[in-house]
DNA sequence: GAGATGTTACGGTGACGGTCGAAGCATCGG
DNA sequence: CCGATGCTTCGACCGTCACCGTAACATCTC
């Protein structure tokens, strides 16, 4: 099989901690400059410049030159998706998971933070819960799908869904999307082209914006009310466990 | 974050061609001995029984004991799933995708084999394909749904869905069920739980059965009459391109 | 019990690769 | 034009790990 050498050559650039800490802070789909990627990994710029060129060799990263800056980004969705399968089994084979919980800045990562170009931690959890009671999506441990009363209250929020809706196939149930289990919650929620149009939404307008250089998300206080009134979420009764 | 050292652990294990090789070959969901990975790997059975050591203990494998054979098997349908993803991006990654075509013992992989426990190949995309065709399953690029037609056809057909159907979470549409992508055939075919139940219905009936030491998945005659006239399957011309 | 087979443990060897310092190139600001 | 900053390349050092012999243990067969 000609793709083994490859899987191998991918699951060794990913296996070394340095690479690792970079493809993790690049998880939420930012794109960074060599020398922020060599500080989140402890590591020279020299040695930070070898280890991206070979990552953006093999396609896992790509580069976009901006003057003397070099940033860096996960090359495709696929390729996130991948770190966030990798991602959850090594979080099932944490062998002391009591000690996430008391983890030192994981806080607010827990919190709310994007997951490549979705809500994950608690806001992602909760977001889901809310349209699931709510009966605008069907969620369980495979799959998701928006139902019909779904589109219609995305549409009355402002979410343009339409160009999620091109790629529908069928008629008879709703649109089918993607879910993705959170690993600090260790509970599905929504990914995909749904999730990203909602993450993207709510940055654009003003309802979550990021936490410089995390990627921890904060909810503003528009965002709060809009959540809370609109989307029927409860996220503040919703304690760090 | 302390899963991101598991995370780097996980990688480079599976980054080493040989236990790569090994974990192929325990893609299928089989339990296989560590002779024969060894052989798989092309390493003696010294070095291989290390290398299924150290994947048994952080996880990855699990190991069971008959007489002198050590059975040694994937320990959870999420590592299947990770090596999986981590296959479709190593096949999106591969540069010269035309070679893939011209592999030497592809061919019956490329028709059918089992993907740890649900049917890929030709015979998966097919059979994904006769489905939706008729209405009994929507799929998409995110995510699967089997209608309630398709519930009456499958009984009738024979499978079990009771316990998928414990697991459903809504009532408006039908079972929401997992898609997985084909990185020989670059489309999707149902993977899940509903994979699963036709995978080893077919295994249990003698519809199919397993080519010995490979994935590659043989139909008999008398699959190929049930998945023609039952199914309404025309996998014989679909011809290997 | 004796021989054969499957598996694991140990020690030594060799190579791959991660690391940093030094140096060179590109870009921005003054 | 010149210094400062960001990035990359090169060379050398060094630790890690895959590999195989050899040997020991466990199990099955005769």
């Amino acid at each position: 099989m000609a793709t083994n050498a490859m899987f191998a050559e991918i699951a060794a650039l990913a296996g070394d901690p340095a690479r690792s800490s970079m493809l993790h802070a690049l998880m939420d789909g930012r794109a960074l400059t060599t020398t922020m990627l060599s500080r989140v990994a402890g590591i020279s710029p020299q040695t930070a410049s070898g280890h991206l060129s070979r990552l953006t060799a093999v396609g896992l990263l790509s580069v976009e030159k901006q003057g003397r800056f070099h940033y860096h980004r996960l090359a495709s969705a696929s390729v996130a998706r991948m770190l966030e399968t990798m991602m959850q089994v090594a979080a099932e084979l944490e062998p002391d998971r009591a000690r996430l919980s008391t983890e030192r800045g994981d806080a607010e990562l827990r919190k709310a933070r994007t997951c490549f170009d979705h809500f994950a931690g608690q806001l992602g959890v909760a977001l889901a819960d809310t349209l699931v009671a709510q009966g605008f999506v069907e969620l369980n441990a495979e799959a998701g799908m928006v139902t019909e009363a779904g589109l219609t209250f995305l549409d009355a929020a402002g979410l343009d869904t339409r160009p999620l809706l091109s790629r529908r196939t069928g008629r008879q149930g709703g649109l089918l999307c993607r879910q993705c289990f959170d690993w600090s919650e260790r509970r599905s929620h929504l990914g995909g082209g749904l999730g990203a149009l909602i993450c993207t939404h709510s940055m654009n307008n003003g309802w979550t914006r990021r936490l410089d250089g995390t990627r921890a998300v904060l909810i503003t206080p528009k965002g709060e009310k809009i959540f809370r009134e609109a989307f029927g979420l409860k996220i503040n009764s919703r304690r760090c466990t």
